[in-house]
DNA sequence: ATAACAATTGAACAGTTGTGCAAGTGTTCA
DNA sequence: TGAACACTTGCACAACTGTTCAATTGTTAT
């Protein structure tokens, strides 16, 4: 018996989808950026170690157990995407993350890739205010 | 004249910030492996259009303009992140963004993105439940 | 069964990216 | 000023990634 249904994508399935206008176009690729730079495990844990507090990168270096410079290079991806803020402090440069945002992306992909939620209690005291 | 070492750092502000134990240690991982599959033009273009609704792959190809198999091999990439859902229905295959996480990732980072928030009104019809 | 359509896969190539080293900048303190 | 510290940058090379083409699987219809 002949089933009349679905021959291939009905007409109206293949809806007025058209090419993605419905963002902007540069938001897209920027969001594309910001998410190839947090695409890489030690660049993540950088961030991870940020959502603590500030760090200046000697700290960061020993916490990684890392290169000075490796890790330099790490955060200037992460600069170049605006996910991380600096300030001098006398010889040292303290790293932050950016804003809200960056948390959030944090938590949430924190969030997806646990399976419970992630205890990110410590994360908290970082995130509420904005400036 | 060896004075007493100020080892860089004030000890005060090289706090107890232990190597990342604070979150699973193949969470990050999993997390970086999301990011990186979305941190792709192509790729994330193809997430905001499942944000829209499900797609078949032929429907994906035509409103990227792009070939079968260079679509199929991203959905791929997204696949073995979990990115995405897949059902068959008849000769075709229905995708969809995964669950409320990958729409959460999605609309933070594009909102980041942006300068103002974006209009992401068609996609909050979709899925989004909170602000 | 065969044909036609829908989608996936493997492999090869070009382009991109992360890392480590060496050299450079900027800051503090004697 | 000079020396020591804290970082950054340029460069070269290995490793990885995206795209394309050809061949393959799976489904529906004849």
């Amino acid at each position: 018996m002949p089933k009349a249904i679905d021959p291939s994508c009905a007409p109206q399935d293949h809806l007025s989808r058209q090419q993605t206008a419905l963002v902007q176009p540069g938001a897209i690729e920027r969001a594309a950026g910001i998410f190839r730079a947090m695409g890489d495990g030690p660049r993540l844990r950088l961030l991870t170690l940020l959502g603590q507090g500030e760090a200046c990168v000697t700290e960061m270096a020993t916490a990684e157990g890392e290169d000075l410079s490796t890790i330099s290079q790490r955060l200037r991806v992460l600069r170049n995407e605006g996910l991380v803020s600096r300030r001098r402090n006398g010889k040292h440069i303290l790293y932050g993350l950016a804003d809200q945002h960056v948390v959030d992306l944090l938590f949430n992909a924190l969030a997806h890739a646990s399976e419970g939620p992630p205890d990110l209690s410590r994360f908290r005291s970082l995130t509420i205010s904005k400036d």
